[in-house]
DNA sequence: ATCTTATCATGATAAATATCAATTATTAGA
DNA sequence: TCTAATAATTGATATTTATCATGATAAGAT
């Protein structure tokens, strides 16, 4: 991790959270000025779970992990970070902790943004403070569906949800480069390493998806929305 | 469900979210203007998932459950709503449905305030605004906690939780009335109705609780911390 | 290039959980 | 109170998933 200033502000930054377009000019500058910046190298470890919420924080680029530490030593993954969001955990106004960890995949380029300057905005910007309800609400609601299919679907159609949530929501591309290893697959799905690598064949074998180690190819996407859907 | 109003006016209403009274007189008197009231028998759906939140829910009295729809009819039972809570998913912010449906468990008398008011007050007061992430954002980090649970626990450690959850948030006794059935319980943990009672009978067995079909007495509370941390 | 280490893959087995079938309470109505 | 319906319980069995052991590949380091 390294830190020196290579974004020069906020307002014109491509990565940039939209919700910052409904702060006045005066308001984003106090976010410019109370950032920092800094670069991980894969594997991390970015933001800590437990630790104390000072800093929102954004990817300029790269990719991370929000991973959430729990029994025994097991990790799950609960989404991959991606430019232009907005990550800061729900403890941020509960106990001003972060609720779970985040550790860079790939090289990333992060910004700070002092966690208090948000919350003073959010008090004086009412649409801003709308617009972060809807943010918050928008992660809520799709860890509420997470954990009902969590809980209700068996193994195969955990996975080829995840499958899919790579190929609509990170890459935007039915052919995408597999970025977790097959046990963080398996700390997203909960289900143990050994069990993904079989589902992967199964999928291939079916002809639903091309997979190597490295590499998802989605071939019958139909069906794979389908092994999601059922469960 | 039958409706006429018994409550005369939020400001005093023992039930109150304790949130509103962040908001001014006439801010309060507003809310009081666009509500009404209705009550509910056992069984009877107060708020459906999927049809739109034209109204925030509180109860004056009474319980409900919180479940959402999944798979094969098969319901997830997130939570015990309860007097004092924002009853309002987080749809609301999203998409403008119900996330999740609502059922009286007993007789409940409930409170429907409109939506719109809500979302005017989150605009114009911060204080309010603010109040309003953090009880959402308190609901979004028990559901995250819960998610990594039910990811990583086995049954008998998942039955635990929710035994201390009604001890503990819901009924503040470690003697109860178990107000949900087998069938619900086992909606509530992710397991089937027979695993709820075979695991119930073990907990009884070793002595940590004492159960019959409506009561449940918790014996030893360490231990059945233990089970629930343990998983 | 070669060594080392981590990941991936596969079969065999064990453990956890669900389903099925049948029986016994309980509860709600008539 | 009696009866019908619903829920709880139990044992047997099937299914799903995890673990263990081991070898094969791939990726990094020297």
């Amino acid at each position: 991790m390294s830190g020196q200033n290579l974004i020069e502000n906020c307002a014109e930054c491509s990565s940039g959270w939209k919700n910052f377009q409904l702060l006045t000019k005066s308001e984003m500058l106090l976010i410019n000025q109370n950032r920092y910046e800094a670069t991980f190298k894969p594997g991390e470890v970015m933001l800590k779970q437990g630790s104390p919420t000072s800093n929102a924080l954004f990817l300029a680029d790269g990719m991370a992990k929000l991973y959430m530490e729990g029994l025994k030593g097991k990790n799950f993954i609960m989404s991959i970070g991606l430019p232009g969001m907005l990550i800061m955990g729900p403890g941020a106004y509960v106990n001003s902790r972060h609720t779970y960890s985040v550790a860079a995949i790939t090289t990333v380029h992060a910004c700070f943004i002092s966690f208090e300057i948000f919350k003073q905005l959010v008090r004086v910007n009412g649409e801003f403070a709308e617009s972060m309800i809807e943010d918050i609400s928008s992660k809520s609601l799709k860890t509420q569906i997470r954990m009902v299919n969590l809980a209700q679907k068996r193994m195969s159609g955990r996975l080829a949800e995840v499958l899919l949530y790579f190929s609509n929501e990170v890459f935007n591309n039915d052919e995408y480069d597999m970025i977790l290893s097959r046990q963080e697959l398996g700390e997203m799905t909960s289900m143990a390493k050994e069990c993904v690598v079989r589902i992967l064949k199964e999928l291939e074998d079916s002809g639903v998806i091309y997979s190597d180690s490295s590499k998802i190819k989605i071939l019958d996407k139909e069906r794979l929305i389908e092994i999601s859907d059922k469960g």
